[in-house]
DNA sequence: TTGAAAGCGTTACCAA
DNA sequence: TTGGTAACGCTTTCAA
């Protein structure tokens, strides 16, 4: 009665071979068609005749077989683990897909929470991409990298605050991070200065270089002192009780969020921000800004993303070079009203 | 010299006849071994043999070779679009990724931003994916799920605030949120309620629906007001400035960040909040209740995020059903102080 | 300008 | 218990 439109009924999947017969031509002169081949000359009926044969059968190549018969594909993948989530890297993201996408590769993620570094590894190997980009907050061990690059990976690369052995490294040198706010800090006449550090188990990746970079900023001049936080109240209100026996007159809470959490902590206890303690966070969220007073804060930024997609494509073109490494983070201190 | 020890040096990429050589036996019995298919047996002395001639040279099988033997992959494709990149998002979409793997799939995520809707579907299909769960951030026409199902996709899913013909849907009925919010609001005494319709492009795919519920929920008993608002400071003062000619005593702010954005305005404005004004957020995020007064929301959750790769299977292993729905969403208010 | 055929890495059937 | 072989869908010589 009602005939549906859109039932496509189980039927076979139609193939260059279904193209052909429909157009009436061999298979050869179909793949020519339909991928421009220019070194070759394919009357325009017939070209008509291949694009209509295509278009009525629906017919999309199958990108395994094509890149099984090319020995190659043009997969970048991506693994990813616990997101850092910020829209910092979901704009990194973005303009490395649209990048890469321009130069024809085809990016990929995959998630491997939860995987250990070597089934990773070999999970990855499995779909035979041309590069992997790896975020530092998932495991790549370098039996992971010699794997990979076995496998045929043109390019092993991680992205991340370190680099990993065997492989090219984009690095986001988060000592930068540390070193900025404490700069800062030190500007305003501050010189005991607390540092934060998250509790959370994935974040000491970034907060441990941060700290770092504090504390060569620091280098004798001030006094630096870790601050152990969860991310929750109890935790804050915890350290905020403490803080006068801490004798510190400035801190720099690892990011916004923490610095927002331990600045309301501080001015439930009494103490005044920037007054008594001075406030620095990092990331720069707009969130900062509604805040009494107005959030200090390390505001980043990724040199080069387009640039950066070239550098894959360079990598994967020039193959087994020496690792080589790049930083593509910049950092600067944006005053308000907290420091 | 010095002996690099991961240099693989270029070398073609074993395959299992490498593998087959190397252990004396034929290609069969390494895919025997190696896939440890129970129909044959194989003595222990040449499993050992494979399994060491294996992992000598390091060989991982080719899955693009694998799926095209087998006529059918086992990859879930996910596209992504603009992130909604909520926590609940990242949660959801790692609890589903773990639950299909534990089911073998391979998730892939596949960043589709910035392609219009047929050429995504045909970028998906060249992947043969057994099934592709299309959030509501990606364009997806009825034309698009033809092509999927034509190129052998077993299910297509969409998985958002509504659903798409020919598609099955995992709906999220963001009316719920509304109606929850507005219902808050009116058992407090409120009558005359302002909704936040954020006016950055993706987010009216979420807005509208809110409204919607906030207006059924509403029903003749209150006043709702739709409240255009960017996500930047000026626009939250000028909406503030205005707000006593609005005439209102309540707003559902669409989610905690305009929630935190327009109360901090109303509060620069003079406006005393919940005394002159309730506000409402939604997430229950975190950063809400680091204000004061402490911003009432409503909490978000998804039911059932493991029966969701159950169902992803079984419309993969029984294809052809009619479009099913399933609504994952439920939402309950969380009173604070604001409100 | 077009066609025939080989081969990419796998697995499944059938024979030995 | 093992091995030979064909086939999956595609591209690319080589030949006509």
């Amino acid at each position: 009665m009602s005939q549906l439109p859109e039932q496509p009924a189980e039927g076979p999947v139609p193939t260059s071979a279904d193209v052909a017969r429909l157009a009436g031509v061999s298979r050869a002169t179909v793949s020519y068609v339909l991928n421009n081949n220019a070194a070759v000359r394919i009357s325009d009926p017939t070209r008509r005749r291949v694009r209509e044969a295509a278009a009525e059968l629906g017919y999309v190549p199958h990108a395994a077989a094509r890149s099984l018969r090319a020995g190659h594909s043009r997969m970048v993948l991506l693994p990813t683990g616990n997101f850092p989530s910020g829209q910092l890297h979901h704009r990194f993201l973005h303009e490395l897909e649209s990048g890469l996408r321009r130069l024809d590769y085809t990016v990929v993620q995959y998630g491997s929470l939860g995987l250990d570094a070597d089934d990773a590894a070999r999970a990855w190997a499995e779909l035979r991409p041309a590069a992997v980009i790896v975020p530092g907050s998932v495991p790549l061990a370098p039996r992971g990298t010699a794997v990979l690059r076995r496998s045929g990976a043109k390019a092993v690369i991680t992205l991340g605050p370190r680099p990993v052995a065997g492989a090219h490294a984009l690095i986001m040198d988060q000592r930068k991070v540390g070193d900025c706010a404490v700069r800062h800090l030190l500007e305003r006449g501050r010189r005991r200065i607390g540092v934060v550090m998250p509790e959370e188990p994935g974040l000491a990746l970034f907060a441990e270089p941060r700290l770092a970079g504090a504390r060569q900023a620091a280098a004798g001049t001030a006094r630096i002192e870790p601050l152990p936080l969860r991310h929750d109240e109890e935790s804050a209100t915890a350290l905020a009780a403490r803080w006068r026996l801490l004798g510190l007159d400035a801190v720099f809470a690892y990011d916004d969020v923490y610095a927002m959490l331990l600045m309301r902590a501080l001015q439930d206890t009494g103490i005044t921000v920037p007054g008594e303690t001075a406030v620095v966070g990092a990331d720069d969220l707009m969130l900062g800004r509604l805040l009494r007073p107005r959030l200090s804060s390390v505001r980043m930024e990724l040199d080069t993303v387009q640039s950066l997609a070239d550098l894959v494509d360079r990598l994967v073109r020039h193959p087994g070079r020496e690792p080589e490494r790049h930083d593509l983070l910049s950092a600067r201190a944006v005053h308000r009203e907290s420091s």
